[in-house]
DNA sequence: ATGTCGCCTTAGAGGCGA
């Protein structure tokens, strides 16, 4: 079974792109961030046509979260993350595909910081380390995978020196995902391929693509049994370079 | 600071988020 998770920066803007990658590359579970559209405007009918049942959570303008299956039922499980009512933000959605349980997520980005972005963020990751403790305490098969706006390592970053004070790479930063993994979860890229240079994201800005200046920020983190059955993993890289492309390239787990 | 996208808005250039 081939898991994959994708932010598309906006699915409508996107859909002629993830029509064709899902076509070219046939992902069985699929894991959409940075829907950016209202729930009333998602292209339910066009993925149904490619094959793909949808679970989505949209929001006006920003953010929205999506859970796709190839020739499976998708059973929500919930929409938000747990700990605070108030967070109306569409940033979480997880369910049961295949017997595994799926949770897609888009972590806050926080910048500037330090602020209260960069606060929201922490305690965003708070949250998402309790639920994640729950999943492992259930007992289950679980990924946790989609945008956590975290390079865990300077591995994962083009230029380390340049993202020190950058949300996505302060120590507080790094030391919350480092927190979350340490629970029990496996960083399922890096356990395949612990030494290589993979991103997952390049910027529009200044030929970001073209001088592979990227980051690895797309992840996928497994339970102990899901990180047994781990028999592949890589980024689809091709496709940030076709036209009107995400600045997010998609990325794939194959489980045995 | 800037670069580039995509969203929104008393409609069309500007603000916001990334």
């Amino acid at each position: 079974m081939k898991i994959a998770t994708y932010n598309v920066n906006s699915i409508n803007a996107r859909l002629p792109v993830v029509l064709r990658w899902l076509s070219e590359t046939a992902p069985d579970v699929v894991c959409l961030q940075e829907l950016k559209a209202p729930q009333d405007n998602f292209p339910e009918k066009a993925l149904a046509d490619a094959g793909y049942n949808a679970l989505w959570h949209g929001q006006k303008s920003w953010n929205g979260v999506a859970i796709l299956a190839r020739n499976a039922d998708i059973t929500e499980v919930r929409r938000a993350l747990p700990g605070d009512p108030e967070d109306e933000h569409s940033r979480y959605i997880e369910a049961v595909v295949n017997g595994i349980t799926v949770g897609c997520l888009y972590l806050p980005n926080g910048n500037p910081a330090p602020g209260p972005k960069f606060d929201y963020k922490l305690r965003w990751f708070e949250r998402l380390t309790l639920h994640a403790a729950d999943l492992l305490a259930a007992g289950k098969p679980a990924v946790l995978t989609g945008d956590y706006n975290v390079m865990p390592t300077e591995l994962d970053v083009y230029k380390p020196e340049k993202w020190v004070d950058d949300a996505l790479f302060r120590p507080e930063t790094r030391a919350a995902f480092k927190k979350l993994v340490d629970l029990g979860w496996t960083d399922a890229v890096r356990k395949l391929y612990p030494n290589d240079k993979i991103y997952t994201f390049w910027d529009y800005f200044r030929n970001a693509y073209g001088r592979d200046a990227g980051l690895r920020i797309d992840h996928f983190l497994l339970t102990p049994d899901l990180a047994e059955r781990l028999t592949g993993a890589g980024v689809n890289r091709d496709v940030r370079g076709w036209e009107k492309s995400s600045d997010h390239a998609p990325v794939w787990i194959e489980l045995a």
